[in-house]
DNA sequence: GCCACGATAGAAAGCGCTTACCGCACCCTC
DNA sequence: GAGGGTGCGGTAAGCGCTTTCTATCGTGGC
């Protein structure tokens, strides 16, 4: 029915271990073996069988990309550097498939698609997006992330913190079975500061927060930031100026509503992301009030569309499509790790159209 | 090393057939033994070897899901809504993976990843974005497509039209091995000719067309309904009111300037999708221009940001979370065929503040 | 001119799992 | 109480490939 190695081996007059051998190009081969084998698998319309030689070589050519929210551009912009990454230079091992799998930012589908890669003896991973604070996922991912490393499969963590790589195998493993994992994150915290410090310094002393979805390490980073900014200048915090929402347009418009519900008296609103900010906008405009006239309103990560927006949204550019390529290079194993395993991206204030000074 | 069947079933007390028998649930297995087994997995922590199972079933579990960019988010929206489907109701054959691949557009790699999916084995395939009009490529990608459906893999085509669906496979083979394509596609063409029939009623005659890249389906599709609007009442249409662009900000841009270099006295601008739209309206406003008041401009696809867009896009919706979900579905068997493997999705048009009648 | 050695190619043993194909109890029927 | 179901479980034969371990053929060194 299908064609199978042998039917190419015997096409070519050889035997099946010499097409691997071929194919594989890791063992010398005759010019004229080589070119008749080459010939048959044309002739033949071979395809290897993917399954078969991971089995046999207890390897396989797929990597995991876990993303939070595959329709949001954040994640695309990071998945489609990784993957070009992974099919860019066909290093070795060659050609790899990204498999990007949706986790919806639940800790339970994460792990289950971490599972799905081991299944498929994935040859690495890439977690994207926030993780969850909550302390047992924290501990079940990190077992989870050990158990996939010590099963060989690289793993590379892209903008999210080290916490699970707090549990490294025991050290006094083979270097192939132990790889440790790596980390490169955003600097989200910092990011954050300088963004709500450049309120301030516009002189906005009343800046409402729309944070992310609570529980999760990208919002408590950013947050902290912010209120390391507020702190810094000796400027009130009250928990009201908080609210909590998803990375949506519609988030950022119910908490928008919402802030101004408890303080109409806001003159800057700081959104969770791009997406929220343009959220927190719309509610603004809705309500007659103009941006960044009457209210200043600042967004995170500088995703395409930012620019775009009227008025363009001041925010805080995050390098992702590096972030993602660099991240395809580690787990490809095409880049050494960072010293540590660490690497912290730097995240980029972009002023723009809607902040302003305060006016009286 | 790595635990397998054997190890379970040693554990377990029972042959390593039965252990996969519970693991398939295919087969019935008395509730104490099933209790036993499923113990001991937990106890091991196993997880399946899924290459094996693979090969040994001659089935996986990937389905892949080609698209021109994942990191716009007409191909996000698209891939997740496919991946949500695919995860969700774990019907026949339950969880499958989602392999996203990234073709940038190019006809030479959409061939390799099929290349490399069919290498998988891959349960399905679902191929999204516009195909290129070159009859060669057309050619191989039938003949690629028919091997695949020949290999028992389902194809979906989904937003692109069905040229490739004429190269069924002979008939008279099985049902199994000779799954005929399904296609979804939808009304660019339709959609195309209200949106510039809008433009028309608002009194515009000369309107400038952003076209998508040249040589590709969709393009051609979108150009011929705004062509068809222009023609049913009777306006002219020059060639050089149409440029080729991509679908980016960046090409709306030079695209817009180069149409306004060509006739400055454009009272409307159709852009190829709503990105390039944004890059339109961004170039007239560097040149004075106010949108509506001055040049209409009209986006294509409804993405979430368009709404948000200073003044909100006039756009036209395709139903790009149904569509996706719809091709998740019908790639797993968990959705009918439409009649004749063909099913159009219909176009709506989205009237909104970026268009507006003409001012004299 | 003989032996050792490098360069190639083949034989065969799995990799871990699925799945006919059997066999064995046990229960029901007449 | 014998015959035939029926329900479970085991046995073993692969699935298609990789990869040792050998075998063979030339060739150069002494």
């Amino acid at each position: 029915m299908t064609v199978t190695l042998a039917d190419v081996a015997a096409r070519a007059g050889v035997s099946a271990a010499t097409v691997s051998r071929v194919l594989n190009g890791n063992y010398p081969v005759a010019a004229g073996t080589r070119g008749r084998v080459l010939r048959a698998v044309e002739e033949l319309e071979y395809v290897v069988n993917g399954p078969a030689s991971a089995l046999a070589a207890a390897s396989s050519d797929l990597v995991g990309i876990l993303v939070n929210d595959i329709a949001d551009p954040f994640f695309g912009i990071l998945a489609g550097a990784v993957q070009t990454e992974l099919s860019g230079a066909s290093g070795p091992g060659g050609e790899k498939l990204a498999v990007v799998c949706n986790t919806g930012g639940s800790p339970e589908r994460e792990l289950t698609y971490l599972t799905l890669l081991q299944r498929q003896r994935a040859a690495g991973v890439v977690l994207t997006g926030s993780a969850s604070e909550d302390p047992a996922h924290a501990r079940a991912l990190a077992a989870g992330l050990v158990r996939l490393s010590g099963a060989g499969t690289r793993v590379v963590l892209c903008g999210r913190p080290v916490q699970e790589a707090g549990a490294e195998p025991e050290s006094g493993v083979e270097p192939k079975s132990g790889a440790p994992l790596t980390a490169l994150a955003f600097d989200n915290r910092g990011g954050a500061q300088r963004l709500t410090g450049h309120l301030i310094a516009l002189g906005h002393r009343r800046i409402g927060c729309v944070a992310g979805p609570a529980g999760r390490t990208t919002t408590a980073e950013r947050l902290a930031g912010h209120r390391a900014a507020l702190a810094e200048h000796g400027i009130e915090d009250p928990p009201r100026r908080v609210v909590h929402g998803a990375y949506d347009r519609g988030s950022g418009y119910d908490a928008a509503v919402e802030l101004l519900r408890r303080d109409s008296e806001l003159t800057a609103v700081v959104a969770a992301n791009d997406t929220a900010a343009l959220g927190v906008c719309a509610a603004l405009r809705d309500r007659g009030l103009r941006v960044p006239e009457d209210v200043s309103v600042a967004g995170f990560d500088d995703l395409p569309f930012s620019a775009d927006a009227a008025p363009a949204l001041t925010t805080v550019r995050l390098p992702l499509a590096e972030a993602g390529a660099r991240a395809g290079r580690l787990v490809t194993g095409r880049e050494e790790r960072p010293p540590g395993g660490l690497a912290t991206l730097p995240a980029e204030l972009m002023v723009r159209g809607s902040t302003s000074v305060r006016y009286p």
